[in-house]
DNA sequence: ATGAAAGCGCTAACAT
DNA sequence: ATGTTAGCGCTTTCAT
């Protein structure tokens, strides 16, 4: 393999523009202090050879690596791509973040590590040294997970959390899901439901509760009994399944209820083999907008989870501090929406 | 910003195992000239101090960045990804191609350029020069681009073309396509179908032709005219709803085709204003074995193309060409299935 | 088989 | 406002 060397690089502008090195440096970084006509002649030099720095040089230099991490649950990742479902969770990101990421010269670059591993900090460990990456982005429960947290900030990492509000280093960033799941709750009262089942996510994730939550004020509001409606869960299918069982339960007896994706297939499953309708019989919300949802028949009315505009919030905020801005710490919240369709009707015997 | 540095380098494992950073990184790089005594006690030092290599400091060195690019097709890239229906071409590659090179110490860095663009050597250029990347995975239409093929050729980077077979620099793989055609004519052949409709993909695009004689030659075999048989399209759902106008008009009486999965979206579409049934009146065979077709009703047979088996042996072939082995230059050739679901049947009328 | 020296492209720190 | 110097972490010569 041939000893590779850039092509074009610093040096040559330099001597193309006649000034010295830091001057193009400087002008590549935006820096004070040099002259309009220096820095356009500089300019000049740089497109006419067609200059490019090197992220690996310029990380070598003790500055940034314009590398940004985004961070994923392994086990989790690779299932959903296997499956083959269309659950686009990281399309979104790549969506949201490597654009905003390419407006300002940076790269995303996408790593699993695993969560439930003794040596998830070794993993880590391993990335940061290779990588040395300017920021990382982490999705539940990389968010909220403090080794991790902890690891990052001593590296000093900029660090954006996604999903997750609890104290400690770097911007937090929700779709805050305590109102998606008043907003899927309220639609559902609207519609004259009493018994409004709730299927919990993954208790490890912060966001299960604050959906947990949504949903109980939006019942208490109604005015409305939750006594057996709220099962546990972990986003999966079989946790759905075992719900169903409880929420359709005549003792029970949802005419509602709201889940994940996943869940949810198990319960229409289920509701079509007690010869439930959908929405005549049940209604159903989905917490995740995936094509399956959306593909399902009757489409599924679905909370709106806006990922790449959080993935884009996500960068703007992890670039923002890179330039020493001082973004704010307050969490970023980025609205969900509920977009109904066919799943959702009048409860049955209701006016 | 702190100037942040590695905590462990090269320079403490030497310290640390009395040897010189040559001998750490012989032993890094497995080379040969270290007695076993002493890789392992520089392994152990590596071991005990947690020690993982800088990329961007083994870049500068004039060796390997360790990053493979995977160069995809901006604009249908971002359309699939804002479309939401589930298009998982970019996880499938990432499924292969990033584990894969975890498993070597590599990364996948996912790059989107636009092909119909005049600055796309530009774009490229800046690529290469930010990045230095040791092998780029092209995927169609740029697999088959002079441009950016001469362009990587001369900055001798390693390149897997994937869907291209043509004379040029690089690895060629397939999924072959042609094959595949034949099969999924077969299949409707073995039905009885004598008119089966054939809609064009993107004729910028090698493949297409590809898939279009496999189809040819099954119907050759089976002794079958294909006049007006065959449509021109572009894998757009308006191409779909072109063609299918004319391969169910009365003249050309198709009972069968086959298509990409958004052309089929246009042609189901246009066959439920007829009064057609799938796959009672038309059997229906899709090219992209995409979560919409899956999750379609009725479920669509259809091609599964090998994506992610693919991408990984494309980043085998890379990184063994890193390592100075000399993969054969043969095409390689990923097999693509024939996954028979709903919506093919026997033929109107047939025994 | 091992080590020492030079340099990759760039920027921070320090002149001027 | 600009230039000079030193050094980032590593690998490639080139010695020994």
């Amino acid at each position: 393999m041939a000893r590779r060397r850039q092509s074009v690089t610093i040096k040559h502008v330099a001597a193309d523009a006649g000034v010295s090195l830091q001057t193009v440096s400087r002008v590549i970084n935006k820096e004070p202090n040099v002259r309009p006509e220096m820095l356009e002649r500089v300019q000049a030099s740089i497109d006419k050879l067609g200059y490019v720095p090197s992220i690996a040089a310029q990380r070598m230099s003790g500055s940034r690596s314009y590398l940004i991490m985004a961070l994923n649950d392994r086990e989790r990742t690779i299932a959903d791509w296997r499956k083959r479902e269309g659950t686009d969770w990281v399309d979104q990101m790549l969506l949201g973040g490597m654009l905003k990421c390419a407006e300002h010269g940076y790269r995303l670059i996408v790593e699993l590590i695993d969560t439930h591993s003794d040596h998830i900090e070794r993993e880590l460990r391993a990335a940061i040294a290779a990588l040395q990456p300017d920021g990382v982005i982490l999705t539940p429960p990389h968010s909220q997970n403090p080794a991790i947290l902890d690891l990052l900030d001593e590296h000093k990492i900029s660090i954006a959390r996604i999903g997750s509000l609890r104290e400690g280093p770097g911007f937090r960033l929700t779709m805050d899901d305590d109102h998606a799941a008043r907003l899927a709750t309220e639609h559902l009262v609207a519609l004259g439901h009493r018994r409004i089942g709730f299927i919990g996510g993954d208790p490890e994730y912060e966001l299960s509760a604050w959906r947990v939550e949504g949903w109980k004020a939006a019942m208490a509001d109604a005015g409305l009994d939750i006594d057996g409606l709220l099962t546990e869960g972990d986003f999966g299918y079989e946790s759905g399944r075992a719900a169903a069982e409880q929420l359709l339960s005549a003792e029970v007896g949802a005419t509602a209820i709201i889940g994940s994706a996943d869940q949810l297939q198990a319960v229409m499953e289920c509701a079509r083999q007690r010869g439930l309708a959908v929405p005549r019989d049940l209604s159903l919300v989905s917490f995740d907008d995936t094509p399956i949802v959306r593909f399902a028949h009757p489409p599924l009315t679905a909370v709106h989870q806006p990922i790449a505009e959080v993935a884009e919030a996500a960068v703007e905020l992890i670039i923002e501090q890179q330039r020493r801005k001082k973004p704010s710490t307050e969490p970023r919240i980025v609205t969900a929406s509920l977009i109904v369709r066919e799943s959702t009707g009048p409860a049955p015997g209701s006016a």
